[in-house]
Formats: C-alpha cells, sequence, structure tokens
DNA sequence: TCCTGAACATGACCGTGGTCATGGAAGTCT
DNA sequence: AGACTTCCATGACCACGGTCATGTTCAGGA
C-alpha cells in the first residue's frame, strides 16, 4: 500500500466531519498527531469495559458501534463510516464505556491517542464546537430512538432505518436482515416481515444482502427526520 | 427572600457535579457570569425548537428534561435536581434542541447566557472534562434505556426505574404512575399493574403519590446499574 | 460440480402489554 | 360538608411481535 504523507492526512481530515471550519494550521496539528492504523474485517476495535481510549478517524471502510447484553443480543449505535469519527468522549472519561466496536469491513483510520488528543482541543478550543456537535446529535438522536421503541410499530422503525440508511449510504444499501434488525432494535424474523411488505408496497427491492430504496420520501420520518446512525 | 449573594454562588456551585474538581478562580468566573432566576412550579422553562441556549444549574427544586411527540406521548429524559444542569451542550449547537424543559416544582437555577458559557469554557478548558463526563454519562445511560426497552418487560423496566429514583431521590419517592411511566416508557396502567406486583413481593410500599422503596437491592440492574434520569 | 453455510422467507403459536372502561379512594376547594 | 379532581386499582380484550420450526435460495469453497 501507498504512503499516507501528512499531506494526505491533511487532505482528509479537511473533509471530516469534526474538522469542519477548522482553520488549516489547527488540522495539520492534528494531522501530526495522528496515525494511519488498519483494522481487518470483523476486528474488535474497543470491547465493553477495556477502557480503549484512542480516537479514531475513519479513512476508508466501516466501523460498527455497537452495545451488546449479557444474553447476547445487540444493538447497533452507530455506523461510522469515511470521514467519521468515533470514541471523541472517551479520552474524557474514566470510567469504562458500555459501547463496542468492529470493523464490518477491512477499515483504515487515523489514531489520535488519549494523550495527545486532550491537549490538541486545549490548545484548540473551537474544536470543541464540533466535538459537542457531534456528540449533542448522537445523544439527540438516542432519545429519538427511544421515542420510536415507544411509539412506533416494527414496520415504522424499519422504514426509519432503511431511510436513514439510504441518506447515508444511498442505494443500493449492503446490509442483510441480521443488520437491519440489530439496527431497529428487532429480530430478524420481523425485519424480514416488514420489509416484505415494503417490497409489496413498492418502496423497496430486495436481494441477497442488497436493499434498494424506491421511495425514500415514502419511508422517511415526517416528525423527526433522520437519525443518526 | 433573602439576597443570592457571589459568595453563596460560589458556595453552591462549588457542590455542583459541573464544578467537580476545578479551581476556585474558575468557580468564582462562573459565579461572577451566572443570574439566580425562578420558574414557579410548571414553568415551561425551555420548548421543542425554541432556541434555548442558556445553561441552567439548578440550586433548589426539580426540572424535567422530556421529549414529547405530536401523539402526545412525553418520555421524561433527565430529572435535574439540585447541584445538577441542563442544557450544558445547547451554547453549541446551531440547530434547535428536541428537549424541553418544565419545572416541576418551584425551581430557582444559576442561569449563565450562552455567549458567557462559550468564553468561560474557551478560558477554563478544564472544564471540559466535567461537561464531557456529564454529556458521555448521560448518553451512555440513553443506549442503556434502549437496552432495556429490547430485552426487559416492564417490570423490569420498573424496577431498574425504581432503583434509580431511590438512589437518586432518597425513599419515599415522590412520584405518581403517571410520572414514573413517563420514565419508564410505558403507560400508567401498565406502570400500575408492574408496582402492584412489586408490592406483592415486599419490595415496595405504596401510598398516593408516594413510593417507599423497601428492597433497593432487589429492584436494581445487575448488568448495568442505576440509569442517569 | 457438489457441498456447506448463510441469508431469505413464511407459517403457527401465544405472551406481553397497550387500550378502554369502570369504580373506588384520597386529597382539595368553596 | 359536599362537590370535584386527581390518582389508584383492576378487569376484559386483542394486536403486535418475539420465538420456534421448517424449507428454500443463493454464494463461495474444496
Amino acid at each position: 500500500m501507498k504512503e499516507f504523507t501528512l499531506e494526505d492526512k491533511q487532505v482528509f481530515l479537511n473533509g471530516s466531519s469534526f474538522c469542519r471550519g477548522l482553520a488549516p494550521n489547527i488540522i495539520t496539528d492534528l494531522a501530526n498527531i495522528s496515525k494511519l492504523v488498519t483494522f481487518p474485517e470483523t476486528t474488535i476495535v474497543s470491547s465493553t469495559g477495556d477502557g480503549y481510549a484512542n480516537v479514531l478517524f475513519v479513512v476508508s471502510g466501516l466501523l460498527r458501534v455497537s452495545m451488546s447484553s449479557s444474553s447476547g443480543r445487540r444493538f447497533t449505535v452507530l455506523l461510522v463510516k469515511t470521514g467519521e469519527c468515533y470514541n471523541l468522549l472517551s479520552p474524557y472519561l474514566d470510567h469504562p464505556r458500555v459501547l463496542e466496536a468492529q470493523a464490518l469491513e477491512t477499515t483504515r483510520c487515523l489514531r489520535v491517542m488519549a494523550n495527545d488528543f486532550i491537549p490538541f482541543v486545549e490548545k484548540h478550543p473551537t474544536s470543541i464546537f464540533n466535538l459537542l456537535r457531534i456528540i449533542g446529535t448522537a445523544f439527540d438522536s438516542a432519545n429519538s430512538r427511544i421515542m420510536d421503541f415507544m411509539e412506533k410499530n416494527v414496520e415504522n422503525r424499519i422504514m426509519r432505518v432503511l431511510s436513514t440508511l439510504h441518506s447515508k449510504f444511498g442505494s443500493p444499501l449492503h446490509f442483510t436482515s441480521v443488520e437491519v434488525s440489530e439496527i431497529a432494535g428487532t429480530t430478524p424474523e420481523s425485519t424480514l416481515r416488514a420489509m416484505g411488505h415494503l417490497r409489496d408496497l413498492g418502496m423497496i427491492e430486495t436481494r441477497r444482502g442488497q436493499i434498494r430504496i424506491l421511495d425514500s420520501k415514502a419511508l422517511g420520518d415526517r416528525e423527526f427526520g433522520d437519525l443518526t446512525i
């Protein structure tokens, strides 16, 4: 693989959500403390309680951030794609996080160690805005998903998930029923039934491991819009 | 009512979660930009989409932070009591928040305007740790509640809520079935049925508007502990 | 090419809990 | 004291969706 130069880092970071609107010298500082790392597919990047405190900026690939219960059920909190970041909060938290992260594909990331990230933020307080914007959006999304559990039936939750995934990843989506069910908080069977109905209604088309969105407008949530997944 | 002097502010802030471990001069700075305000019972402090961006530190009373759907169902995200704070993120967010806040009792707060709060944090970057710790805890709690929706039945959710409320407010609790149901994400009827069963099991005692916890250990969640409500 | 495992699909069953309805008990106001 | 409101309590109903079971289709590997 080609070398990932400082300039490559800068170009990439410049397009990332965390660096939106930041001055070039700030991005250079961040590039300087970052290091490219590669996680092969299925790698567990961090698991519950392990105290992994590095910040990761996904360059390519996909990270799944999830939460699991002792009974083995998994809930997907976030899918971190190119330009997005994971673990922004951990450098600041003493207690171990409850979330875990796994690479769904071979994933390259720029890694910033907690010990470098904290001084970076202190030196450049304007980065707090982006940090808090990202966290705040995720927090709002989590609460919005709770409302969905209270109000919506499975089919409507699936619709909102598909609409969100479509906004984020385009069409067709490369997710299985298990993956969608772990995002929507239901079972694979119910997911397949719901998607079968949506297919009958002409909103989507499905193939093995592939979902094509035909009517994203009909799928979306009128009240709260897309989630942050 | 007696004057709330600068020294009163400092003493109060010194005991608040946001100021834990902060140097005295930092607390003085915060006290200087804060102003005591009083919200009579039932006051809507901020409602969805109104762009209220001030930070509030509850001196006495209780704020309920909640989310409502168009169909009128309310979900209580947070109960902000003495020493805790509300709206830490809003000064940093451009888009309006989805949460709303109401005073459940006559509530006195120290209010810091967004325009004063942002420079304060920039001047004292160590306050970021507390800010992010509070946000991170709330975020983890939200995800934990989602897991509860997926895994637990109503009775177990109620148990976890009661255990958490007991840790936070002691015993007896002064909440109605409607209020508990809005925290647990269920209906008042189901809440009453569940609490009736818990009463039969000898874990709680109930009177009108009052819940006495008898066996907090049996109520608690073994896997994830208390929530942040 | 066959074999194996994963993903899709669908039916049957039934428990949880939301909804509606009714009534009683406990405060509150005039 | 009586009227009124709020909260507690409980029963009946039934729909949603989780669980289990069975079978088919598809893709990749030996």
